[in-house]
Order: structure tokens, then C-alpha cells, then sequence
DNA sequence: CCCTGATTCGC
DNA sequence: GCGAATCAGG
């Protein structure tokens, strides 16, 4: 593949949207590394860009500071309510043990993993879902992608449908939805 | 470890 | 001009 113009244009365009090179060179199909997607960006002189619509990550606040208080002047603070022994007010305890089948989301009858979300094999991550869609010969294969469980070969989702196949799932969503 | 863009330099 | 390798950083 080579940069013509369309694919020119095409970078341009999502550049300015804010997506980043490696999505870029997702988008552009036919071997285009992020590499190639930023060395082409430079080339064409707009490296700097418009503000991303989707910061990359919100970056948790910083704890505020708070303003030292004089020595002199010092009030001590209110009784949290748990120091007092207000038990109305405590934090309910979490149950140790979560009901996962009760709390895991219905099922959909079909599992349909959008093309954009998938990934190819060199796009899978340790992290990744593993379950494959489409033919494995052909170009548009991928795998689901999703973000699974350290170590699990699936996604929650999809390790349902692998390992419980039987599950009666109308019953078990009209349980959850009673409770 | 995951990711980001920037830069270099052989091709 | 191109992009892999590398760098520097979050």
C-alpha cells in the first residue's frame, strides 16, 4: 500500500479528529503501522492538532490541598458519624462473596461483537477476548477483543457461551430482575 | 505493561 | 518520501 490521495485524505481527516496514529493505521487497512501513520504526519506538517475530543484518559483529581490552619486558631473537626457510633449512617458491609451469575447482564440471544471492535491476532493482547469470529482463512478474521479476566482465554461474555451452554438464561434474568 | 507522539536515518 | 527503530514520556 501506498499513500494516495485518498488515503491522504482520510488521514488528514481522522488526524484532526483527535484519533490517535495507531487507530489511524487500524482505520487504514493494508499494513500501515502507527509508525507510518506519524512519520506521514510529520511529513505533511500538521503534527500539532486541534484539542482530542476524547481525552485520553481523565486524569483523577488531585486531592485538595487544604489550607493549613493556624495553630492558634485551630478548630477541631466535627465527629465523623462513625466515630460517634451512628450506625444508622455506617457504610453497609459488601458481601464477600458476590452472587456473579445473579449479577452478571442477560445474555443477548446473539453475540455480535462490532467489526470495530475486534482486533486481529496482532492487535491481541494477553488481556483480550480469544473468541474468534469469522473464517480463519480469510482476511476479515478477528477475535472478540474485549477486555477478559487476567489469564481467562474469554471475555465474561463470551465464557458464558462457552461454558455454560445450557444455562436457562430467561429464568435466570427473571430471577435477577425480582431481586 | 499498556499506550502516546517525536525523532532519526537507512533505504 | 517512506517507515522501522528508537526515544521520551503518561
Amino acid at each position: 500500500m501506498s499513500w494516495t490521495d485518498e488515503r491522504v485524505e482520510l488521514l488528514k481527516k481522522l488526524w484532526n479528529q483527535g484519533l490517535s496514529a495507531s487507530q489511524i493505521a487500524s482505520e487504514l487497512a493494508g499494513g500501515i503501522t502507527r509508525n507510518a501513520v506519524i512519520g506521514k504526519v510529520h511529513r505533511l506538517g500538521l503534527s500539532g492538532r486541534a484539542k482530542s475530543p476524547a481525552p485520553q484518559q481523565a486524569r483523577p483529581r488531585k486531592p485538595a490541598t487544604r489550607a493549613p490552619s493556624h495553630p492558634m486558631t485551630h478548630t477541631a473537626p466535627a465527629p465523623s458519624p462513625v466515630a460517634r457510633g451512628n450506625l444508622a449512617v455506617m457504610p453497609k458491609a459488601t458481601p464477600i462473596v458476590a452472587p456473579l451469575v445473579e449479577l452478571a447482564p442477560a445474555p443477548v440471544a446473539e453475540v455480535v461483537i462490532p467489526m470495530s471492535e475486534r482486533v486481529t491476532i496482532m492487535e491481541l493482547r494477553d488481556t483480550m477476548c480469544r473468541w474468534p469470529h469469522g473464517d480463519p482463512t480469510s482476511e476479515d478474521f478477528r477475535f472478540c477483543g474485549a477486555k477478559s479476566p487476567p489469564g481467562a482465554p474469554y471475555c465474561p461474555f463470551h465464557a458464558q457461551i462457552a461454558y455454560q451452554p445450557s444455562l436457562d438464561r430467561r429464568r435466570s434474568a427473571a430471577k435477577f430482575a425480582a431481586s
